[in-house]
DNA sequence: ATCTTCCTTACGGCATACCGTACTGCTCCA
DNA sequence: TGGAGCAGTACGGTATGCCGTAAGGAAGAT
């Protein structure tokens, strides 16, 4: 089993539940950060002093407050561990059960384990540990199916860009305005219409407004 | 101190930590549920036993699953219990902390105390906790201002309504159609082109995608 | 090299959204 | 009772969005 485990959450009242999961599993160092830069530092200063952490256990979204971050996000934090750490093992813990967050992160490795927080979230944590002890990964059942579905990974990063361009107020020729000036093609208005016009069939969207709500809702945007 | 709390969270990891903090204050009898229906159910039969709770400790928003629910959220099983048990005690436990939110279970004293889940969510739950016994109303910091600001007090439902179902795709015509069947005045296309300009100048909003996807973000809808 | 196909772009017609103005009816108050 | 102020409505002009059609250009196929 782990040794050492870190975990990063926000919410004191997680942290202290997953603390009793970990200790329960007979992990004996088990140290818990309540900021994304906290736990990169905690996993630097460990691993210079040779006694490197095994496993680290996040949560992705974290409140911003006065405190100036570095990495604002679970993702960019566990980003930023993945290379730096290659051995370490990471078991994501999170509310987010988007199909669209599992795959960004489990789909490169950047994560072995992804946990959704819900009525058994705990449960699932645990065997997601076990799991990672014995060098398998894991997913919580409900997105399990994550990374065979196929379904709306048609969405690439120009339509995501587009729709988030729009939900911050840029008429369609604006978008062109601002797709000619990053050499982000297609840019001209017709090609911004005709791909919107393909998202809305895709999506059963009856308008832009629509569109924009919907992909909100997936969290795509 | 109180005698008999029970504490509705769907969330394990947040239940855990709690009910740690509500033993901690010496309270004897401390019960958790997961669902909404779980809870009014436990109220009820503890009053009709003639031993009923003094303290209910819940979460707002509550996952979907297989189980149909007459209560899905945490905001309608308030209005319930309050109705129904008017002596009893109500602190809200939740990563909500839109003002808006605040003022809708706090204005007409549904609950009578608003803890936000954050870095030091337990340890305001303490203090909301103690507060209560001394039949004080309780607000976490980054909310308790809640009450006394007018800002932003100028969205009503009507508003809401609008916003929502121009979210769902209505056009204006549609809307101002559906209004009209619905008895909801004002129902004129003109009315509504007013209504929306005069949020989309509230909320600095470029257009309505934009207004939509900031209300989203804001949480008004 | 020519053809096919797909992607990008251009344009025109129509629908909807946006915005200013003006009329109506209501309430409040002198 | 008459007028100010406000909310709701109506309407017209302009801008933007939506949709079909078609022309230009690049990449691959024969």
């Amino acid at each position: 089993m782990f040794k050492k485990v870190l975990i990063s959450d926000d919410l004191d009242s997680i942290n202290h539940g997953v603390m009793t999961v970990a200790a329960s599993l007979g992990i004996k160092e088990v140290v818990q950060v309540q900021y994304c830069d906290d736990a990169y530092l905690k996993l630097k200063k460990a691993a210079m002093d040779g006694d490197p952490f095994d496993l680290l256990i996040t949560d992705l979204s974290f409140k911003l407050d006065h405190r100036d971050q570095t990495y604002p996000s679970g993702d960019l934090l566990i980003k930023a561990v993945r290379e730096a750490y290659p051995n370490l093992q990471i078991a994501v813990y999170t509310v987010e059960d988007r199909l669209q967050r599992v795959r960004a992160l489990m789909q490169d490795r950047y994560a072995d384990a992804y946990v959704c927080k819900g009525r058994k979230g705990l449960v699932e944590l645990s065997h997601a540990i076990r799991a990672l002890d014995k060098q398998e990964s894991y997913l919580s059942p409900q997105i399990a199916h994550a990374l065979n579905d196929k379904e709306a990974l048609e969405v690439d990063d120009y339509d995501i860009a587009l729709l988030q361009l729009l939900a911050r107020g840029f008429s369609q020729d604006e978008v062109s305005a601002h797709f000619k000036n990053s050499h982000i093609s297609p840019s001209s208005l017709s090609s911004i219409e005709k791909r919107l016009n393909k998202l809305r069939i895709q999506f059963k969207a009856n308008n832009a407004i629509h569109l924009v709500a919907m992909v909100k809702d997936l969290g795509l945007i």
